[in-house]
DNA sequence: GTTGAGCGT
């Protein structure tokens, strides 16, 4: 079914769906030509579909260049959409382990500007059957950025080309790695990550050593799997899992230092402390440090080490857009969402349910920051 | 000048 069916990406604004429609006509009989707009702004979105009666023409059409209104579109085989939900979803193991994450797509980088998607492909074919192909260029000036993607049929395809990290392409040493999810995969589970955090958290107001206990004691007889909490599904994928660990636990351990607690003392054997939990120590950089694992619920970035890259993560399970050195003092103020009366006041028991918890700490969890884009649901 | 732009209610 929609055989003929082809997404076409990289649309200008200016094009409209009779241009469209027009445009490949000239390859044969268009059943169908859509441009998909911002259904808010009414805005183009940049890419649409357009369906041949004849599939084998969009056979012949995706190998082709297209230009229409100035612009270079791509035009490739639909994703079916039935496909999108489940589709490669980042496999971490089942209790979260952040170990790489299997994906049938590869970062290439150092790619020299004269690499053509043509040359990118046809090298990286022997690796394995392809199923996309990705040179990035700037938008504007259209210029090659230096990088780009392949996506296998498998990932046995991928761990085949990783056996070297460094290739030869066009004359130039590339650099072979693991895709890392553009975008951490918010599937349905999210909620059930950011749930548990929400018990979790509120396990540790209710118990904190505010009222006389201990942490560590805490953590380690709680019962609770928080270890696992932000390492599930959801939170999953390559980076937060190698680059940003702590992600859960910082959401924690903000609570933990929220409020009247938190004072410049505990600051500084926080690390300590942190690290005799077990199994949070990556956490301790990012809380009090340098590191991108977030103080808090994201904006890693803001911790200062963060690389622009990392921004596109911002917001995603954010709750405030600055949790940078700048955030501190407000913190402490009482100004914040950590000193959220409602967010601190739960008065939870430690074994209440999480979706107790869930519902009602969601709100105020997720008031202004929390947005989750849609995706397609591809890893990486 | 090395992590993306995109897959429809």
């Amino acid at each position: 079914m929609e055989a003929g069916k082809l997404f076409v990406g990289g649309i200008s604004w200016e094009t409209s769906e009779e241009r469209l429609r027009e445009y490949f006509e000239a390859f044969g009989q268009v059943v169908e030509a859509v441009i998909m707009k911002d259904r808010t702004t009414g805005r183009a979105r940049g890419f649409g579909f357009v369906v041949f009666a004849n599939a084998s023409v969009s056979e012949r059409v995706v190998r082709e260049r297209h230009i229409i209104d100035g612009r270079t579109v791509e035009a490739k085989k639909a994703v079916p959409r039935d496909d999108h939900q489940n589709f490669n979803r980042n496999t971490n193991g089942p209790h979260g382990s952040p170990g790489p994450a299997r994906t049938r797509k590869i970062f290439v980088g150092g790619l020299a500007s004269t690499v053509t998607d043509k040359d990118f492909k046809s090298y990286f074919d022997q690796f394995g059957t392809i199923t996309d192909v990705v040179v990035m260029y700037d938008h504007n000036t259209q210029r090659p950025r230096g990088f780009g993607f392949i996506t296998y049929d498998s990932e046995e395809a991928v761990d085949k080309v990783l056996f070297k990290t460094f290739h030869e392409l066009n004359g130039k040493t590339v650099e072979v790695k693991r895709a890392v999810p553009k975008e951490l995969s918010p599937g349905p589970k999210v909620n059930h990550g950011l749930s548990r955090v929400s018990s979790f958290v509120n396990a540790y107001n209710n118990n904190s050593p505010v009222h006389g206990s201990n942490f560590a004691d805490r953590f380690t007889r709680s019962g609770y799997p928080p270890y696992g909490l932000n390492l599930e599904s959801g939170f999953g994928s390559t980076r937060v899992g190698n680059g940003d660990t702590g992600l859960g636990f910082g959401n924690g351990a903000n609570s933990y230092f929220s409020g009247s607690y938190f004072s410049g003392s505990l600051l500084s054997a926080s690390n300590d402390f942190l690290g005799n939990v077990g199994g949070f120590g990556s956490a301790n950089a990012g809380i009090i440090g340098s590191g991108n694992s977030g103080f808090g619920i994201g904006n890693r970035e803001n911790n200062g080490a963060g690389r622009n890259g990392y921004v596109r993560n911002d917001g995603l399970y954010s709750v405030g857009n600055n949790v940078g050195e700048g955030y501190f003092g407000k913190l402490y103020g009482g100004d914040s969402f950590y000193t959220d009366h409602s967010w601190l006041s739960s008065s939870r028991e430690f074994e209440d349910s999480a979706a107790a918890n869930v519902a009602s700490n969601n709100s105020a969890l997720y008031d202004g920051g929390y947005s989750v884009t849609a995706n397609r649901g591809i890893a990486a």
